[in-house]
DNA sequence: CATGAATGAGAGTTCATTCAT
DNA sequence: TATGAATGAACTCTCATTCAT
């Protein structure tokens, strides 16, 4: 492992654990093994490194998103699969994407506002799309987004790989109950 | 309104908007319209505010579960109604209760979590409930607690009074599809 | 002496000594007798309090310049003793005024260079009446103005009040020369 | 030209523009086109290298007061247009050993301190021949020294080879300026 | 009740310099 | 010759908090 991948990596793990205005860059560079000055010749400054990782975490899921193909129910159940197995195999960057935005500022903000858009892009089409052809029964689809976005995001606060939930087992239960909570017809 | 209450609500507002480590004593003070010394008059420490904060919002939550009563079913669709509606209403106490607690320390922390805890056994007392009742079709009753209470909570995290959506229809709506996720009999 | 004023003539007296650059905020601090967290108390940044400086020192300077009235070669001995005697009265405001303005980023740059144009603009105007009135004979009267204003401007470089040499008497032989060098008619 | 006159080159300039503690080694390094690293491969400390500019500068200044001869008032003229000359041409050069010899410490220090007393005594032996011989007359000597070399060495402030003033043109004018304020029989 | 003054500790970041490769 | 990596010390500035008035 590269020493950038250890300073990422600890970054990834300090600011899950407690936020990007908790983490000091001297916890930071602790966690790397490195002293603070030589942490600065790995990464710009803490923001750039918190970008970095949002970036990387969103690109990774539009990609996914992106080869999910099939009929309306299958993409949204696919959509879902999907970001509840990055979310629980990836809990803390997921974690600092959902969480941490705030503390991003200006165009930064900006660029990963938009990514994040663009993301929830796909799963506002899958309802959309599931609503038109009836195959869904929503009130509100954009709320319906929401509140299943909240949902599958809220994995990465509470599963643990070491729990007894099979993630397999997850991804289907969590597909399950999305289906019901959209009124899919059975 | 009195000074203690504006320091509340300045404290409020603004670990809401730039949470618990982003916010400084000075910004604090500034938006309760005091000194930062006279701050000091009317709370205890930083940690104390939030503290307070967290304490009054989850007692009223548990206080407000404890007089739901009904069927299985009718419980959990009001536990659901209700938590939405404060979660509507009260976005910003709601969003420092459930994005802050990784800042508290020492018995605090515990304290919190303990009256977390408390609320979230209604939820689990439901949906078991409601499981042994046969009136509830899930997989795993802890993972469907758990992704329940997040598609609710989440509410604070987008919903507006000056959006489109009113309130009661949300409050409805969230109980359907709470009823759908977890396989309500129809 | 307020704290406010031991800050200014801590900074001065550093500032001339050292240089913006070369000083230090807790060689400021020690300097005025107070903490570097305290210093923060009386000061904005460090660049604020050298604009500060600059600001009162050129602004004087304008002051008195425009209160010097008479035929063209007494005005012009008038600026020479006036100026003089403000860079051997205080030397370390007027060494910094001439020797930082480099260390000024952005508009708090343009504001000072502004200010002194200003006051450049009345030894100027001094030497081309003069040569207008043909009590003057110089070859170039914009370089006239440069060595004459640097030599006046050097005397904070190098005079003590402590030294051989009288203020006033320094002054009028800074008059004496200033009209040799200009070519002044006997 | 060598990467060590590129580096001496690039501290000039930077040196000059932003003054030695205004200059970090990495600008340094940037600005010849080397890593920090390999600069070190070319000059020994910062400070060495300021020590090192100065040096050649003031014995190229030393070396050329050795050659000048004449009588009283044509080596004081002399004296001018070379000095004026020289902080015309290399301007940056000239202002380093000007402007820079606070940042000195010690030994250092001493060294280039006497080289510049060596230099200033052509000066002042100049005009203490000139007043002997009553080809001068000025009130006191050493002002006169003083006033004169300040009002020289200012040419490197301001001078610039792309503006109208002719660089011959230049010396005579300083020349005549010199013998006036000096009030020089005419 | 209110606050200006004060501070040790720590924030994020850069410093000049060294050294193994 | 060249440099990426490394660092202790220092940088400017802000932190949460206390206290005398």
């Amino acid at each position: 492992m590269t020493t950038e991948e250890r300073v990422r990596e600890a970054a990834v793990r300090l600011f899950a654990e407690r936020g990007f205005h908790g983490t000091g860059i001297r916890d930071l560079a602790q966690a790397a093994g490195l002293s603070s000055a030589t942490l600065y010749h790995y990464m710009g400054t803490k923001e750039d490194l918190l970008v970095e990782i949002m970036r990387t975490s969103l690109t990774e899921l539009i990609g996914k998103a992106e080869q999910i193909t099939g009929d309306e129910t299958d993409r949204l159940v696919s959509l879902v699969k999907m970001h509840v197995r990055a979310h629980a195999e990836k809990p803390r960057e997921t974690a600092v994407v959902d969480g941490e935005m705030r503390a991003l500022t200006g165009e930064r903000r900006e660029e990963i506002v938009a990514l994040r858009d663009r993301y929830e892009r796909f799963w506002q089409d899958a309802i959309d799309d599931g609503v038109k052809a009836r195959k869904l029964t929503v009130a509100d689809p954009s709320v319906a987004r929401l509140a299943l976005l909240e949902m599958c995001s809220g994995v990465s606060r509470w599963y643990s790989p070491d729990g007894p939930v099979n993630l397999s087992d997850l991804t289907i239960q969590y597909g399950a109950m999305a289906l019901g909570m959209l009124g899919a017809a059975r």
